[in-house]
DNA sequence: TAGATTGTTAATCGATTAACAATC
DNA sequence: TAGATTGTTAATCGATTAACAATC
């Protein structure tokens, strides 16, 4: 079944949010309260959580440690897919020590750098590997997924190489719209500025809405 | 008139792609044409712009350097707004440094934190203030917008504070869901984990669509 | 059992797509 | 003028919401 963008993204806030539940000891949650807590509808809740499956139980409600196990299997974090970095620069450096990789499905095997001085430097516990390796590196270790944080004229390039070498997960911060011809490529682009853009311009519409009451 | 959260989130992708369009020295394009670029189709890019005005001329198309500038506009991107960073860490001092506030419509004013070892510190041409400071400096800078790079528990209370500030538009980074109770409040949340889990569920997806046929 | 809440079907709403007159 | 392409109205599609029987 087709799952559509806007469900896949309502399946890490889902996963976060009973996380936090169990933080606060709470181990069972109706479609309705959950709703409340997301700014959701409980119809909204249950037609998703329906395209995977019955996770709750008439009368009662959901069981708040299992249905976030269901969540993790759906979102496949249990299966950690060996990845690495390209870019050891400042971006590089804070998503390598930043993102709690484990937890989310990944595993950071390698990261690469261009710049020979920063070969064997520790970053988040990995060693930098001169991109010279990366052919060498992918053949014989099969890294499933890759983190672009290189400039932006470099990423076609290196993305063309590193699908040839099997890899075909990336996630791009390379700030522009990465497009993948293979596939079998997954990619997922984040853009900090769009992200920035669009607060700048809800500011904007807030502003104006009060200024007119 | 109300704007949908999808054509909010088109508007910087356009800013951006026109953007790339003039590197390209293009100074012409038709809807069709920007749609097969930003895997959109034309009604819809037409209808986005529509919501604003008329950018175009029949029979001609859209001139780049023109509707970037409305985009720019619409965006409010001329608007410098002034803007404080809290949380010096490792992800706060990555966002000062990577982020071009300028051509995004901010302007960085002042970076917090509350490790005394880093006052007067220069993060992106910016000197570290503590966070004692805090009330002080928005009482006489107002701020317009905050940029949180602290962990989850201590955002609330700081937010609350920021709140009665006067400080209305947050860029939060502090992986949790913001939800802020006043009403001329904008919050921008920015969740690199949910978008690396995206990237694990959208990779799985792939791969089981490939392995059945 | 009675009350609660799910799973699921039906109705509604809004966003996207198609069509076409206006016009450069 | 003829061709192209916009701006805009109408049609379609898909996502959200409402309703309710099933059932714990």
């Amino acid at each position: 079944m087709k799952i559509s963008d806007s469900v896949i993204r309502r399946l890490p806030r889902y996963y976060r949010q009973l996380g936090e539940l169990l933080l606060e000891d709470i181990h069972k949650i109706s479609s309705k309260e959950l709703a409340k807590k997301m700014s959701l509808t409980a119809s909204q809740i249950r037609q998703d959580f329906n395209n995977f499956g019955e996770f709750g139980q008439q009368g009662y409600g959901y069981n708040v440690d299992l249905l976030r196990q269901e969540i993790a299997k759906i979102l496949n974090l249990h299966e950690k897919k060996s990845t690495i970095l390209i870019g050891a620069g400042n971006l590089g450096t804070t998503i390598a020590a930043h993102i709690d990789f484990e937890s989310l499905g990944f595993h950071l095997s390698a990261i690469f750098d261009k710049n020979e001085k920063l070969t064997g430097t520790l970053v988040a516990g990995v060693p930098i590997t001169h991109t010279d390796q990366l052919k060498e590196f992918c053949e014989n270790n099969a890294p499933e997924a890759a983190i672009l944080c290189i400039p932006k004229d470099a990423s076609t390039e290196l993305v063309k190489n590193l699908t040839s070498y099997g890899v075909n997960s990336f996630w791009n911060f390379s700030a522009y719209d990465l497009h993948v011809d293979y596939p079998q490529a997954t990619v997922e682009n984040v853009y900090l500025g769009d992200s920035l853009m669009a607060l700048s311009f809800k500011t904007q519409q807030q502003d104006s809405k009060i200024n007119h009451n």
